[in-house]
DNA sequence: GGAACTCCTTGACATGGATCAAGTAATCCG
DNA sequence: CGGATTACTTGATCCATGTCAAGGAGTTCC
């Protein structure tokens, strides 16, 4: 367990026995794919971290319309929004890959920050990181076209994937579009606009970049 | 100097001492009406604080277009993310209104946090508070509507202005078209349906809400 | 290894909202 | 107070993207 908690960002600097105090207050919860791990609305209970599989953080419109907050996969943490506010969680959470999820209690955690030196900083500096990543999801959303969305998340990928050019899709296509704010028909026609014009190559779930400048082009301007 | 710490809400609970020491660092910075605070992409530099006026947190897209992130007015901070992510300001910040600004320095504002019992929690809550505050714009943005967010914005203005019916915009219909991610005109549309269909009446700066229940009912559901 | 999924693609069509343009109302300021 | 500037409204038009429908590719699982 211990070795699993070395692995989160968040708890980087602990010392052991911070971390085996953190080891002996957590549980791991083990949720199938499609599984809810916690409903918009509920009462925060305490912090999640996932140590292995996919989770997505997402909003479900009033037709059912899905909008993807984010995708974590191991070492990333969520749910700290309410331990911090008081209040319920602002969006929901499912497992789209079979998934182990450390769960540490509300009281347990807040307790955790105030004896620890350091992890008051990380947690600062986590929810800051996330405060830029809603930033730069709104700006796509409101001021970017779909072209430009869908570019800017390829280059992404391609920066965490050690900026190769040959990229492995983590997520469906429906669930990139529901992450990039469309549509799976919308995303299937982009695609194919960035092959016409040779920026891209897409099979089933891999892409190769033909054109980087191009592709980063398009992610700042828009048009095809 | 004091007083005005007093007002803003992350400081508190903090005793005279601690705010007589924030004080003893922070200066005040006059803007007037249009006047840029900072840059997206500028080096984040410390804690800013509205103590009078408005303030816009805002991107810019390629083309110029607006996307209004924020409005804040007297005891609201801003610019925290780039003190603990240690990177640029991930917007740009414009005085509105004629603003008196205070500014804490990176290095006072962090030493101030370790020794300073309760402000780190404070200010988890605050970061998780706009965490929340921008899971709800995604939401708008994406799975809403004009006419579902332009209502939800008089909802919360009615909120804030102690729940009264009759509500004054604190900014132009301009600027509010930027927040909620459209247009003038389609602004000035949308009001006039809301007229039409009896849900409010506007006059200027002055909005009159006729049908609550109507209007509630299209802040979630969407069609006029 | 084939049936039964789910996921993806493609085409035809509909539409919300952007843009352009021109006029009208507010507001600012000497 | 009156002219100038800025903010708002209204109409006409256009387009990106959503929706609906149907067929094709890929995956899963006994």
């Amino acid at each position: 367990m211990i070795e699993k908690l070395k692995a989160i960002p968040l708890f980087s600097g602990l010392s052991h026995e911070h971390l085996a105090k953190i080891a002996s207050v957590s549980s791991i919860l083990g949720f199938d794919r499609g599984e809810m791990i916690f409903h918009e609305g509920d009462k925060g209970n305490g912090l999640y971290m996932v140590e292995r599989g996919t989770v997505k953080v997402f909003k479900l419109s009033f037709e059912g319309k899905e909008q993807i907050l984010h995708i974590y996969g191991p070492g990333h943490t969520f749910g700290e929004v309410p331990v911090f506010e008081g209040k319920n969680f602002p969006a929901s959470a499912m497992a789209i890959e079979k998934a182990g999820i450390l769960f540490l209690p509300r009281e347990k955690f807040v307790s955790l920050i105030t004896s620890t030196p350091g992890l008051g900083m990380n947690l600062l500096a986590d929810l800051s990181r996330r405060l830029r990543e809603f930033t730069v999801q709104i700006e796509n959303l409101s001021l970017k076209e779909v072209p430009a969305r869908l570019s800017a998340y390829i280059l992404t990928l391609s920066k965490e994937q050690k900026n190769t050019k040959k990229i492995t899709l983590p997520i469906s296509k429906a669930q990139l579009s529901n992450l990039i704010g469309t549509t799976p028909e919308t995303v299937s026609r982009v695609f194919k606009k960035m092959m016409d014009s040779s920026l891209i190559e897409v099979q089933t779930k891999t892409i190769i970049i033909k054109d980087m400048k191009g592709l980063q082009d398009l992610s700042e301007s828009g048009t095809i």
